[in-house]
RNA sequence: GGCCCAUUCGUCUAUCGGUUAGGACGCAAGAUUUUCAUUCUUGAAAGAGGGGUUCGAUUCCCCUAUGGGCUACCA
């Protein structure tokens, strides 16, 4: 028996953005295609016209280079199996149309939307199938000329499976098991409209999946309704040995109340659904992004793998090339997860924390150039140095870091009224000469003479430093005293002590 | 309504018949620290309910409940 290359693909509709349970399908395909040494394929559903949102496809494009995730074949970067995109493929689906046509494994049915709508508001639980069929206007009902004259006479058709009752149909899931379905549950699904001349999600799907030699069908669970009928459309075109396997994910769920998270969840939830910023091109409306908001790529990736699927080990953090040594559908789990921002913060943290203080603070930077502060690189990198391990976000970076690069416009009230003693400005007076005479101005240094002089003078330590480091940053807050003047310099430490004295002065004494 | 899937701390999860039901986020307390944060330690916190099967069920089976998905000429 031939042993196929393991080939998966990931198939969005250019509907809109993608949204955050959809990068982690993508993500899973691209694991398991990356372990199996595999292709990973990016296909576009775009067989609805009418829901064709311009820029989609870009973002998709632009998501994915975002996060690291590289397509072997796809629209763009072409491919053996191409074009890649449905809409391209029209003539492809009308032959199998009619192999099925031609079978009599699926047929022509000429009943408009809206008789097909009165039918099911008329009758209850009214589903187009074996039990109906004849009763509808159809080329099973209908005669062999009556059939040919309306579609002569131009009249719109869809083109209907044909589904056996009383079959049982198997699908085998990965992640589930044996799935078993009676067919005389399914209904008689279009496969195909005479108006735009292409076929509907079902057959396109089934047709591109054999052709690009697909051979694991890795999705949602939404789809695990209808796989049922993807499983008869393979017997119908005879592909049963082809066949790819199934998984079907389990869907990522709202953090409060109930349902699926969707696209139009927007940032009413107070996170992000998107991975990138998204403007509405008909309302303007605006949807923020995980990259945007200051998340890390490597951190999306894991927060998202671990939503669903885990190793069975303690570990919580991992490098994308231990995700794809270590996934397995084995160890995927079954049911929802609903999303947690707090822990998406975490791993952020954990990230920022990680990276190298060159890569962080080239992020910086243009942060900085914005709030028009010029720094060097080498600055920049020694103070996101000391303040990386407490930050969640790259946004929080400034608010941690602006007393380096900037004196401290004002002074946080209750710090003062905590710190700044009666006895305050002459302490600082003398730290302030103790500091002007100083060759040496390494922290280490520092900090010896300081706290050398404060035992020699008898002074409360707290009270010098903490005083110190309020004319210095302007509030309780920061990294190790001493990193931050050794950062700022001597004459910029100088400048902000003797600026503390003279406006906080007169507080002394008023509490 | 019909069909399908699921159900362990608040959340993500481990457990593949025998465990003091483990870890992580979050939360609380404590420790460290010249500040804030980080970090560390500790703590509170879970098997939906009912039947079986079994010497023994969180684990296997059934029923109920609950949650979710699908039910378009959308994907």
């Amino acid at each position: 028996m031939m042993h196929h290359k393991t080939r998966v693909r990931f198939a969005p509709s250019p509907t809109g953005p993608l949204h955050i349970g959809g990068v982690r399908t993508a993500l899973y395909n691209y694991l398991f295609a990356r372990q199996q040494g595999g292709d990973f394929i990016l296909r576009i559903e775009d067989t609805d016209s009418s829901r064709f949102v311009p820029g989609a496809e870009e973002y998709i494009r632009e998501t994915f280079d975002w996060l690291g995730l590289q397509f072997d074949e796809s629209p763009a970067a072409g491919g053996a199996c191409g074009p890649y995109k449905q809409s391209q493929r029209k003539e492809i689906y009308k032959q199998y149309v009619q192999r099925l046509l031609d079978r009599g494994a699926a047929y022509i049915a000429f009943d408009t939307p809206e008789e097909l709508e009165t039918k099911r508001t008329e009758t209850a639980n009214f589903q187009y199938d074996a039990s109906t069929r004849d009763k509808m206007r159809n080329s099973l009902s209908l005669t062999e000329e009556e059939t040919q004259a309306l579609i002569k006479s131009g009249t719109q058709y869809v083109v209907r499976i044909k589904i056996e009752p009383g079959r049982e149909i198997v699908v085998n899931d990965m992640i589930r098991g044996r799935v078993t379905v009676n067919s005389s549950t399914l209904d008689d699904k279009v496969i195909y409209k005479s108006a735009d001349e292409l076929p509907t999600y079902h057959l396109a799907n089934v047709v591109d999946d054999h052709l690009m030699e697909i051979t694991h069908v890795i999705r949602g669970e939404e789809w695990l309704p209808s796989a049922p009928l993807h499983v008869w459309l393979y017997g119908s075109l005879d592909w049963d040995d082809g066949m790819p396997q199934f998984a079907h994910l389990p869907l990522l769920l709202k953090p409060e109340g109930n349902g699926k998270l969707s696209k139009r969840d927007g940032d009413r939830l107070g996170f992000p659904v998107f991975p990138l910023q998204w403007t509405d091109p008909k309302t303007g409306e605006t949807s923020s992004g995980y990259r945007e908001s200051g998340y890390l790529p490597e951190a999306v990736i894991n927060f998202l793998a671990l939503l669903g699927w885990n190793p069975g080990t303690e570990q919580e953090i991992f490098s994308m090339d231990e995700l794809i040594t270590l996934f397995s559908f084995d160890r995927a789990s079954k049911s929802g997860a609903k999303f947690d921002v707090e822990k998406a913060k975490w791993f952020n943290h954990k990230y920022i924390g990680q990276m190298p203080d060159r890569d962080l603070a080239e992020l910086f930077m243009p942060v900085l150039r914005e709030k028009e502060i010029s720094a060097s690189i080498g600055k920049v990198e020694k103070a996101v140095g000391l303040i990386k391990e407490r930050v969640h976000f790259i946004s929080e970076l400034w608010e941690q870091t602006s007393f380096f690069f900037a004196a401290p416009e004002a002074y946080d009230e209750k710090t003062v009224r905590k710190r700044w003693k009666s006895d305050t400005p002459e302490h600082m007076r003398r730290l302030t000469a103790l500091i002007a005479e100083m060759d040496d101005f390494s922290a280490e240094h520092q900090e010896k003479t300081v706290m050398d002089w404060i035992l020699r003078n008898q002074l409360h330590t707290g009270n010098v430093m903490n005083a110190f480091r309020l004319a210095i940053v302007g509030a309780g807050k920061g990294p190790h005293i001493f990193d931050i003047t050794a950062l700022i310099g001597r004459e910029e430490t100088l400048r902000r002590l003797e600026r503390a004295v003279t406006s906080l002065e007169k507080t002394d004494g008023k509490h």
